[in-house]
DNA sequence: ATTGATAATCTCAACGTTGAGATAATCAGC
DNA sequence: GCTGATTATCTCAACGTTGAGATTATCAAT
């Protein structure tokens, strides 16, 4: 009984009983949960052929609809990186034929990131696999449960300001 | 209404309608959580002259009780980092006059890292302010919502096998 | 049209982590 | 006591991200 959370807040307790750390029980298990799943997503990746971010940048591109195709500032928001990490991915997957840059004609400050035909491919073919292999993860949450950590997950977000448009 | 990944959800559920993405519903939220509690965390310890990996390390030893020394593994194993990372971290911890090395003379293979004075004057008058911070970050939550995040968030690392003992 | 402000992307040096291998010490079995 | 396996830490080259600045394009106001 107890994760390694639980044994962290009992050492505070302990000698630091004056203060009161609940705060802990939920940001310091957020954290190790987004580092073990990233553990998790990883390999599973890997065994795919992928980087973790090559599917996410697949992904997004996939989920926007056809054509396919976003700017770079689209996907640095959704990846939630700088703008460097951004364009030094965006070459490396160029260069694996998984999309392609696109200047815009409306727009020439723009490059428009655009999913080749074999990048379609590979999200297409992956993504239930990966949704699956999430599943898994989550095995130990009842459909009660999935709802409820959804729910509490996103209160937290939206008073972070974690919203989609703006 | 909605955060984030809600767009995200119901992007996948109008581009691929056969497959239930739900699991993206909790881990995505994980993820995008832990990216943002760790920038508001180390905004917060910026503005107190740490890194948050120094409080962690710090906090880490302070809660481990006198005479508040651990061997680098342990703390590595705390932090989820390799051991590359965790010697850097102690080398400039050690420069700082934060912590020091103390070869164990019963197994002299182990280090042991102690609090100096000062780190240990540095982590008790910070840790307070800290739980605040993040209680301020979680104010979107009631006392119930906090308890119920907590232990759903629990029952997914224990599942993972994130246990205190081994 | 010109000017200045803003916007989108790319560049690149500094920095931190990873992870395999090196080093050194201890333990288990013969 | 040796020998081999194991354990703990450190070393270091490869790699990826950050973030400030450069570049190029567009927009707003005059």
């Amino acid at each position: 009984m107890g994760d390694a959370v639980d044994a962290v807040l009992a050492q505070w307790q302990r000698e630091r009983p004056d203060v009161d750390v609940w705060p802990m029980g939920i940001v310091g298990r957020v954290s190790r949960l987004s580092s073990l799943f990233g553990r998790a997503l990883k390999e599973f990746f890997a065994e795919h052929g992928l980087e973790s971010f090559e599917f996410d940048v697949l992904a997004t591109l996939r989920r926007s609809g056809a054509p396919y195709e976003l700017t770079a500032g689209a996907l640095l928001k959704s990846a939630m990186v700088t703008s460097g990490a951004i364009t030094n991915r965006i070459d490396r997957m160029e260069a694996k034929g998984l999309v392609e840059r696109v200047r815009d004609s409306e727009d020439r400050r723009s490059v428009r990131i655009r999913l080749t035909g074999r990048g379609l491919d590979v999200v297409d073919e992956l993504v239930a696999l990966h949704v699956a292999n999430e599943a898994r993860l989550l095995a130990a949450l009842d459909p009660d449960a999935r709802d409820q950590l959804a729910g509490l997950l996103r209160l937290l977000l939206e008073s972070m300001g974690d919203t989609s448009l703006e």
